[in-house]
DNA sequence: CGTGCGATGTATCGGTCCGATACATCGCGG
DNA sequence: CCGCGATGTATCGGACCGATACATCGCACG
């Protein structure tokens, strides 16, 4: 999972590690908490030693300032290989069983607008299926187990049932709305290129709640 | 985590692993997909050797039935010990940061009916404010960073934040009705003791959502 | 002026848990 | 009689986390 999203991530622009783990946060924050250094790191490692991404060195312009004076040394800069890139397409296609848990899920959600129309209908689909499943499991618990639990045990069961129908919900109005016809990818940037302001994706829900 | 589980499930009865894991399944259905034997075994394994739980012996009554043919293999049954129950007591009382973490949250208030109340109020208060937290890193990134992302990662942080904010109303609830004085805790089954039918502990929320 | 502290930044280590896999038994229906 | 699904125990490699260590930079406060 933290390959698929690294790999997402540093296709848009190069970074180094610290600046790549606020950009996850930032970006999966919704579905899980903070990635650790202790994933971050070795997973950096692993990816390069595969050829998916490689440094680049800090400071290439203006070589002026202090050139080894404290030694200069510094921030690691990562970068997508053409590798990485084939590696990050291929991924982003396919839907095995884990892309439908939480946090696998939760990381394709996130690249949805550079996944292909029908992929995302598949893996929205496929999700839906595995939340309908979990939901099965729970009404089951509450109606044959339930003398069987204690108040508090039934009371988190309840809240997780309502959990699992909101998402099911969720994710029926996402599907109407891909099968609606829109819902364009977005137009790839360029891999050289100028000033991508780039973009405004498809509205994916256009049901905003207003709260009072 | 799964050694509180398994010190708490064992608590009522002696099991083997598969039913252990059955129970585990049914229990913490709500947070979590089901346990892996991949945890199951050795986590059994590493309480064994701590001295929380020991091995019961399969089929004690009864002694007949084929006593070497086709050499009887089978069920290993655990069973909690004088310094398991002290272990889990230990456990149940003290809340640490990894207690209001998803996992860590819905662990403990499973078991929440045989924990006292002081520490149940500390424990849902705590977790109130990590979802507080999380509910406004949100809300931040919806606000000042919005136009950095996509529209399909921003549906995924405002799906997230209303789910923060329902089960932030959701523990709400569960306070102020921990703080209006009822929720005893279950009467402490006795080590001996025959049958306990049990229990019929608080109603934590009888605020029901009554759907069509 | 210095000094200490919070943000930035890289990195490792031990431990928990998962997914795949293997293997054996039992009861039941075809 | 044979296969198949449920029951049951077990291991292995790998992903990820939490704690920890350490170094630099800017700036606020004394």
């Amino acid at each position: 999972m933290l390959e698929f999203a690294i790999l997402g991530l540093l296709q848009e622009s190069p970074m180094h590690g610290y600046e790549l783990r606020k950009e996850l946060t930032a970006k999966l924050g919704a579905i899980r908490a903070a990635i650790s250094y202790g994933s971050l790191y070795p997973t950096l490692r692993r990816l390069q030693a595969a050829g998916w991404i490689t440094e680049a060195a800090e400071t290439p312009a203006t070589a002026e300032e202090v050139p080894a004076l404290t030694s200069r040394r510094g921030r690691v800069v990562y970068k997508i290989t053409a590798d990485g890139k084939e590696r990050f397409a291929q991924l982003i296609a396919q839907a095995g069983p884990e892309t439908y848990d939480d946090t696998g899920f939760g990381v394709h959600f996130a690249f949805f607008a550079r996944t292909d129309q029908a992929t995302r209908l598949r893996i929205l689909e496929g999700r839906r299926r595995k939340i309908e499943e979990r939901r099965e499991g729970l009404r089951d618990v509450l109606g044959r187990a339930a003398e069987r639990l204690d108040a508090y045990t039934l009371e988190l069961q309840r809240h997780g049932l309502d959990a699992c129908e909101r998402e099911v919900r969720w994710l029926e109005e996402l599907i109407a709305n891909e099968r609606s016809g829109r819902a364009p990818t977005v137009p790839h940037v360029g891999t050289a290129g100028g000033r991508r302001e780039d973009n405004s994706p498809p509205p994916p829900g256009e049901t905003r709640k207003e709260r009072p």
